[in-house]
DNA sequence: CGAATTTGACCAGCGC
DNA sequence: GCGCTGGTCAAATTCG
């Protein structure tokens, strides 16, 4: 796969995040469809699962972005569509929640973040596992599931849970030469 | 040897 | 109240 995020007219769209050779088109995703805002989601006014994939399908790999809610992941009862959401049990008050679905061979997708698995469970109507994972930065409360889609096992769905407090540690290595360099410099 | 993963047990919410 | 299900814990195991 190459990197150049187009639209379906071959026009190149806005920001995009490269996130293990998957890109992922922020602006794009959000602009173009009307499923996919966190806000609208939230409020339950989205299409079905399948249409939303169907909608976003002409992309490369990322193929759904947006807010997600009990149920939305593997076709279960609680389908958003359906008007009525269903928040999780222990789940921290309002932890900001954002899925998005890649085609990808791995299961786990490089965000420049580290994470531990915790948990792992088979779920119905899905032939494969869900992962659970929580960042590994000791102040930093953000979680993650992984799911390869009961539909369409190419497409493995990511939920954030929670915001990063933290830079990503791939970033930080990237950027910690230049950091030293402007330290320097200031000093001078 | 410490960190990360695996995996069965446990717990809480929901529907019937 | 009970069973089902999803999410988390934690001991055991594996890995680097």
């Amino acid at each position: 796969m190459d990197g150049d995020i187009m639209n379906p007219q071959g026009h190149h769209m806005g920001t995009s995040s490269l996130i293990n050779n998957c890109e992922i088109d922020w602006d794009g995703l959000f602009s173009g469809s009307s499923c996919l805002s966190n806000i609208e989601m939230e409020k339950g006014i989205c299409g079905s699962e399948d249409q939303v994939i169907a909608a976003m399908g002409d992309y490369n790999n990322v193929v759904n972005i947006g807010g997600i809610k009990e149920g939305d992941i593997g076709g279960g009862k609680n389908n958003c569509n359906k008007g009525k959401m269903v928040m999780g049990k222990r789940r921290s008050a309002m932890a900001p929640r954002i899925a998005f679905q890649t085609r990808s061979a791995e299961d786990v997708l490089d965000d420049g973040y580290r994470w531990r698995k915790y948990g792992q469970k088979a779920v119905k109507h899905s032939n494969h596992p869900r992962s659970y994972y929580r960042c590994t930065h000791h102040t930093c409360n953000v979680k993650k599931q992984i799911q390869r889609h009961a539909k369409d096992p190419t497409i493995v769905v990511t939920t954030y849970e929670g915001i990063h407090n933290h830079p990503s540690e791939k970033l930080m290595e990237t950027l910690s030469p230049l950091l030293k360099q402007l330290q320097f410099l200031s000093g001078i």
